[in-house]
DNA sequence: CCAATTTCAGAGTAACTGATATCG
DNA sequence: CCGATATCAGTTACTCTGAAATTG
């Protein structure tokens, strides 16, 4: 019997009368999006064999080139040493490269390389088209709303929350 | 230097010329959002012995006592092997029992213990905080939206994106 | 026989902590 | 010496795929 299930995969709670990370709290609604996002980009990256990390830090690098592993840490919440990973097999890949900063001989700043930004541009149309589905049923003058919410979470976020 | 750090760490772009994952876009900010929830969760339930999805579950299962493994996998928009492991942990701590569904021998419904609840009760209270602290800088009118629009999406990935 | 559920076994990803070395 | 960076090494958390058994 699939009605049974159906049925409670749709439903989604409104009220919660006792608190916690509940179906109606921000905190859960935000960790199913991301689980289910990861899940369907795995899947449209498998071509291109990206994770969705590397694919992420791409992403970001195509924005902000120049950026050092740490900063690209800081920037993505994580450490520096789980960023360094990602950034190691985008390198080994020849995606993107790292050169000495010319005023500090200890940092590495890293950019995409000609190959790197071809990849990406494959793998883009298909993760774009990803988020416009994601908001299909918001109205369109809420999406930036909501946008700008998450944005504020995030600085919230990397501020550490209690400031 | 921090000042260079703390200055690209703190900025966040508002425009995009080449699409993808970027700082603006939804997918990436939802991604970060979530890094920084996890990492902020794991801290505070480090006092009280529990995981993130452990606490999720938890959680999921006071608001819908008798969800089984399955259905609780499927909410969660994970495989039903992952959901099994964190359901096994709870139950061989004694805070989540199963028991045979009266109608279907098969199916294990799974409902919380009182020590679970009662561990659930000590945790809550300083994952309900991190909540408000993440919409602290948004208009309280916008924040329903913002939450909607989450749930939306959610039910999109549910549905399969396409639908 | 088929569909759903449960569950075991193994693999893989992605994040972490700890420690070390270098640079300014 | 201190603070930031980079990086090696080991570990943990989390999710997946594959396969098998059970129930209706």
């Amino acid at each position: 019997m699939s009605a049974v299930e159906d049925a409670s995969l749709r439903s989604v709670a409104k009220s919660a009368p006792d608190g916690g990370a509940d179906e109606a709290s921000l905190i859960y609604v935000v960790g199913r999006v991301n689980q289910g996002i990861r899940r369907e980009m795995r899947a449209r990256l498998a071509s291109v064999d990206l994770s969705v990390q590397e694919y992420t830090a791409l992403s970001v690098l195509r924005a902000r080139p120049g950026l050092s592993n740490a900063q690209l840490a800081r920037r993505s919440l994580v450490a520096p040493q789980s960023m360094l990973e990602t950034l190691a097999k985008l390198e080994a890949r020849g995606l993107a490269v790292r050169e000495v900063d010319p005023g500090h001989g200890r940092i590495l700043r890293a950019r995409l390389t000609p190959p790197g930004r071809a990849l990406l541009a494959v793998a883009d149309p298909s993760i774009r088209a990803m988020q416009e589905q994601l908001l299909a049923d918001v109205p369109a003058r809420d999406r930036a709303i909501v946008l700008r919410g998450m944005v504020s979470a995030m600085r919230r976020l990397s501020a550490g929350l209690d400031a």
